[in-house]
RNA sequence: AAAUAAAUUGAGAUGAUCGCCGCGCCUAAAAAGCGGGGAGGACAAAGUCCGAACACCACAGCCGUCUUUGACGGAGAUAGUUGUUAACGACAACCGGCUAUUUUGGUGACUUAAUAGCCAGGACAAGUUGAACAGAAAAUAUGCCUAUCCCGCAUUUUGCGGGGUUAAGGGUGAAAUGGUCAGAUAACAAGCUGACCCGUUAAUCUGGUGACAGAUUAAAAGAGCUAAACUCUAUUUGGUGCAAAACUAAGUAGGUCCGGCAUCAGCCGGACGGGUAAGUUGCUUGAGGCUAUGGGCAAUCAUAGUCCUAGAUAGAUGAUCAUCGUCCGCCUUUGGCGGAUACAGAAUUCGGCUUAUGAUAUUUAUUUGGGU
RNA sequence: UCGGGGAUCGUCUAAUGGUAGGACAACGGGUUCUGGUCCCGUUUAUUGGGGUUCGAAUCCCUAUCCCCGAG
């Protein structure tokens, strides 16, 4: 689990991510990013009934994609709200890939430093 | 012994690294640190089909109207009895009925008994509705065919017309206006008569808390099915839901009005009123779990002992790796390799109902094979 | 946490409790030199499970899935 600093919880700024955003899309998950005012950079994840019916299943998809940024984190650029939409897809990889498909989306969008 | 079905049981362990949420210690407070806790067991956290606790609102108790201690009209729910329960449409026991199989007695209608399963099980004997196809006829039964008798006419057989008897018989159908055996009258015949069977209604008695059961007597209007069709009868009834609700501090967005500044756009100040976001409580010790004893056929109740076992708030309880365990398959069988390890993730709490779940073990039932 | 509606051939859509109909599509045949148009024929369905009824797509219960709404 992120800690406080980095999640996005507010609805209000959710809201306005969703519209004012930019997108990046990839088969696994919808990234959508915008800069804040903050030190730090705040992330939150959306996994919808649609990706699967189980509770289960969608609470264990969740909590990978939080390791995966927890993972990530240091070496992420500081000021951006993040929000990651997944995507059915998603339910076919393993660990490993879904870490191979994130670092290569946040590389693309420039979110992520090389160190 | 195997297979299948049902019920019960049961549903992994340890370590490493990196993290998350409460609680306690420490602290003026926080951070850091330390300690300890953090996902279920079908009673599902699920579906949200019922019920209750709790809270607020409305109110004098379902709603509407009126001439308001009531009347009229309307809506919903429930439906054998007794009990259990905080409550229920749940549960238990019992009563009654239906179906299937076997079985006892009888010429027969029918009946005796056992086992298994099922029942939303008030009323069709207040009224209304509906019943395709087939069939003479489907609810006011009886027109028709057939049968049979009498009269008249014609006549070889027999045919035609009129009248009488409507009881048996009439391919049907889910269902045909009780049934069986015998007898009499007679042209043929029928509850026409007798005995019996089944069923209905009423009264009395006996047993049972009661549903009801048994016995006796009487009456014949022997009355079809359908109320999960309208309807009638009896009993009964508030709404919203923890995002309920209470408290704390702050006084922001958008709006209206007034005043000032400004060419306009707009800006500043004040008032009104408003509801947005935050924190705390509600919040987890409860109609609680486990064990023993006792009451009760049982559902369940009483007493004693013992235990405390999540409480998040866009939502923690995890991720990755390794080793082992369990099961299955294959092989080169002290072992190796590969695969599998279910259903499922708390959101105020609780009682029921419904529904998801792999292996092992146990019990019961059925089937098959083998042995005695 | 609650409330409402729905499910019929591959698709769209009918059906008082009484033979599940129609259109398009698909397939086969005919017409044509060939294809299209046109004509004829065939195939395919009441979401699952129970109940009421002589009889259920329809009535009742229950489950599954889908859609919509409130805070």
């Amino acid at each position: 689990m992120l800690s406080k600093n980095n999640r996005l919880h507010k609805e209000k700024e959710i809201k306005s991510l969703i519209h004012r955003g930019q997108t990046f899309f990839l088969p696994e998950f919808i990234i959508k990013y915008q800069k804040n005012q903050k030190n730090s950079s705040r992330f939150t994840f959306v996994v919808s009934t649609k990706v699967d019916k189980k509770a289960v299943v969608r609470n264990r998809l969740k909590r990978q994609l939080r390791e995966l940024i927890r993972g990530v984190l240091p070496k992420v650029h500081a000021g951006f709200d993040v929000l990651i939409i997944a995507k059915p897809n998603s339910l076919s990889l393993d660990f490993a890939g879904l870490t191979k498909q994130m670092t290569f989306a946040l590389q693309k969008i420039k979110l992520l430093s090389d160190k």
